[in-house]
DNA sequence: GCAAAAGTGTTAATGTTACACCCATGC
DNA sequence: GCATGGGTGTAACATTAACACTTTTGC
């Protein structure tokens, strides 16, 4: 600690000791939490392999502000754990998981985010594969926690050319739901070039049943998603110990949102897994290795 | 808004109205600016193409906590701004720069990061060329801002395997110097893979004349840094408005901390220049081409 | 045999790397 | 003419994309 003197004549225990952060009107500070995850609709062809979707877990509100909305779990932040701390105990508090893949995703700070207070978010995202998300889903109360499918599209996009500035508009839409529940929101995303100086922002034009401003957040997360998995191996934090690379692909063809070709998938994951000696059975077709995730797998070869 | 009751009873009017945050102990927000630029030594041989370093802007704290330390600039967060205006701000009060390239990198919310309260600091990262903040830098009181050479170098590296984790620890070691001043600190990265699960950690390991946890935000933000070169045209805002090849060419250079090859580089970037009539002159070697950057480049070609 | 999916191989196009070469200037 | 950097072409290699083909199962 330092002796040193400051401007009033004070060293730093002085400084400290007369420091009454009380004092200060601030901002405070919340984390939520994007947990995603992907399932199988359960349509039992035995022909037919079942399609998949992404998910994410979301909690209805019961008290003000946005009761009754949908809303991401989340909390404030305690004065005595780190942000991270934070995220693994509201992950664990609200879903009852532990040990997960958990990213930091970016810090929302608008001014009228929350009509209680000024409020901060910093997002996390996790990734969980079904198996293990859905022994929690029983255990809690099902009326307030639920997964959504997600689906987004870009419906349309507007570009603006101006002598120094380059506007680029895109407009999306997010749609979760349930077998119970729709939820709807539209978003501009708006990229503006002036000079060497590209700016990239996210506006809420409609929303339909989501809590403060969480659509962004959820589009947010799934545009990092999308970036990550075509480079990192992110992807199998979704996946359960033993899968077929046909799921794998699956998996990746959902987060993209586009079909991708079986020699040249497979080629592209091969140093992300390890054949198991198992295979699938009593399938209406031709039985397939059962893989796992290879944990030593090299930077090259993706 | 809602005219739902919640559980006590309350309408949200009713709710927000009785609403106190400073009933709440919690943490506070600051913005943290990472200002990188490039310079030239003046090293004058007109025979030799001068070197290039990497320089971030530092400030000389004057009061406690960590007086007479250097710090990155940054603030408290007001209640009426968001946070990237909050960052615009802060960047504008020290320094004077506006309509920069700036980019949020990440929120460290570690518990003891600050002596006088609780901290949680978002960081952004600024990208200037040296002739915009050349100009600035001479207005301002020049005893408390400077700019600081950044050199970085991976000191050692560990690996453990455990039968069920992966453990990789490297040690950096970073240098901030210019003529009256020599900063030092080393961290430690750590890198865990267990199962799927893989994290990361920065632990200041040894810290001379750095304050705060700021040698952890500048390495966080180079390794940023380094990766965005990579696939986007972020390097064009540490250039002046023209520039040639080699010039372009020493910047990467510098940044990834390795040499590339000329004709290679050329093609790789060559979709984000535009040619302009102009060349250099007066230099003892054949004269090159000014360039500009291009700002309508498509994302193919890099 | 047929439908469905598993699994593999080949070729062309494309991108990357390494290297060699010539050009223009000041001194 | 020489040192220095500017500027370009090419061949070898690696990666990616498109497509065709064979195999194995349940019914």
């Amino acid at each position: 600690m330092s002796l040193m003197r400051n401007k009033d004549g004070l060293t730093e225990k002085e400084f400290l000791e007369r420091y009454d952060p009380s004092k200060f009107e601030r901002p405070s500070v919340t984390v939520d939490m994007l947990i995603f995850t992907v399932l199988s609709k359960d349509a039992e062809d035995n022909r037919r392999l079942p399609d998949k979707d992404l998910y994410v877990l979301m909690i209805k509100r019961r008290d003000h502000p946005c009761i009754g909305r949908w809303a991401l779990p989340g909390g404030f932040v305690n004065m005595n754990e780190n942000l991270d701390e934070a995220a693994q105990r509201e992950l664990k508090e609200e879903t009852g998981i532990e040990n997960l893949y958990m990213e930091q995703l970016y810090t929302f700070g608008d001014v009228n985010r929350d009509p209680r207070t000024r409020i901060i978010s910093t997002s996390y995202m996790t990734l969980v594969d079904s198996e293990t998300l859905g022994s929690i889903r029983a255990g809690d109360d099902a009326a307030d926690v639920a997964l959504f499918r997600v689906k987004t599209a870009l419906e349309g996009e507007k570009s603006t050319l101006l002598p120094d500035c380059r506007i680029k508009e895109q407009v999306y839409t997010l749609i979760l739901d349930n077998k119970q529940t729709t939820l709807k929101a539209t978003l501009k995303k708006t990229i503006t070039r002036k000079g060497k100086v590209t700016r990239t922002g996210w506006e809420i034009v409609e929303n339909d049943g989501i809590a403060f401003d969480h659509a962004k957040i959820i589009l947010y997360g799934l545009e990092r998603l999308r970036n990550k998995i075509e480079y990192t191996d992110i992807a199998f934090n979704l996946m359960p110990d033993l899968f077929t690379l046909s799921e794998l692909q699956q998996v990746y063809e959902v987060i993209l949102g586009k079909e991708l070709s079986k020699a040249n998938f497979r080629r592209k994951i091969s140093n992300f897994v390890l054949k198991t000696g198992k295979s699938t059975e009593d399938k209406a077709h031709r039985p397939s290795m059962l893989y796992r995730f290879n944990p030593d797998w090299t930077e090259r070869g993706f």
